[in-house]
DNA sequence: AAGGTTTGTGATTCTTTTGTGATACTCTCT
DNA sequence: AGAGAGTATCACAAAAGAATCACAAACCTT
């Protein structure tokens, strides 16, 4: 049970964010206030610091620089808003371990949390840090983006990565349109659920030797897509 | 005991709503009108709000910001007609937990309220929300929307998989066609009752080994169907 | 800025689900 | 046993949901 600490202040990221580090397996804290924040930060140990650049009353780049300072070196993530000119170069510096860009997708949120937290190596119990997936004659190499089918390498574009490993993780679950878009391509995507239909179908085309029949990404009529768990 | 406040004003949805918010164990208070409903909100702790779009005198997306501005974050589900043009960003935005798009199936707004109070609660008690029903060799994973006889998948079209459901969650009790129609079509269904039949007759052919003598979905004569308890 | 790739969406076709009519079957009661 | 009400079953058309395809806009790289 990892202990997470949220400093950010628009209200429905935060609970967001609660929702899916709860699901991770996270003790999450939250605070809406940067000076609040940062002495939650000093008074307790946790094992990340989820951090918003822009705060009311104290900073994300503040709050890094002085826990640093303090010799604090609990893993921080940044929040950035692509408007605030947040460079690279300025999280490194400020002590930050990785950051992301809003709006991002929640599931590369929830993949930058798992690399810290795999990172921290808390070996604590069985850590499920897999990186590779296999299903069948499927490889999937997280990491290294790479997927193979018998050996073969498949080139597939960024969402159809997604797509596939959110349900390669969970197999059999059955997802709906609605949860894959706000999934992947994020809160903030605001289209039709039939852009997913498209995606999976050039999935398949790619990874399905009859399109037809799939093997791996099947339909669930009414609801959405599962990947096949009787593999 | 949860405390929930719907604010409603078509007078037929509130008292659905009430019925099957009290069927959960909440205490349920009511106003059919957007500023005193605000007021409502206001003056005492809710642990869910049940919001209209359209209201009279204060619509449902100023009452939630406006709550959301005095840093009140009771969680808010939000209803809403298709009409409305209303769309998940400015849901989200306006600082809603989640929305239905009216006409909604009975099941689905329990469904939603349950995840919601759920999440409420995730942190204190360790109430791990039972997603999974087994009854004799009949295994339903509600969440994966799955569900397996002695371990082989079945699968069900969302009308039988509801049915299904349904009934197993209250294994013994009969519903009779009437309440099977407006908890799973909805309240604006307006056919006929024996399409009911054919839905359990297609669900049956599907889960029974012998449909004649039914296992799982059981006739209660002259009365609906039932679950058998005795599995 | 050019050239290629990825992505979202409209339009069309195809498939599954669903509601209903018709008909056969069961149960209950007399 | 027969009548009558309640169920089961089946076929089929309509509705809903998915697959597919083409294309333009957005997105990279160079």
């Amino acid at each position: 049970m990892y202990k997470v600490l949220v400093i950010e202040d628009d209200p429905d990221i935060l609970e967001l964010l609660n929702i899916h580090l709860s699901d991770l397996d996270c003790e999450v804290s939250k605070s809406s206030n940067g000076r609040i924040g940062y002495e939650m930060a000093q008074s307790q140990q946790y094992d990340l610091i989820v951090l918003d650049l822009m705060l009311p009353e104290m900073d994300g780049i503040s709050i890094c620089q002085k826990l640093r300072a303090l010799d604090n070196f609990t893993p921080i993530l940044m929040l950035t808003a692509k408007s605030e000119e947040f460079d690279k170069v300025m999280g490194l510096e400020s002590g930050a371990d990785d950051y992301l860009t809003k709006p991002f997708g929640i599931r590369e949120f929830i993949a930058r949390v798992k690399a810290i937290l795999r990172r921290q190596q808390r070996s604590a119990s069985s850590d499920q840090g897999k990186t590779i997936i296999e299903k069948g004659d499927m490889e999937i190499d997280i990491d290294m983006r790479k997927v193979a089918i018998d050996g073969t390498r498949i080139d597939l574009t960024p969402k159809e990565f997604e797509l596939l490993v959110l349900m390669a993780e969970n197999p059999g679950k059955s997802y709906n349109r609605e949860q894959l878009l706000s999934t992947i391509w994020g809160y903030e995507f605001s289209g039709y659920e039939h852009t997913v239909n498209s995606h999976i179908n050039r999935l398949r085309t790619k990874i399905e030797k009859d399109v037809a029949t799939p093997k791996y990404i099947l339909t669930s009529w009414g609801v959405g897509y599962r990947f096949n768990d009787e593999l």
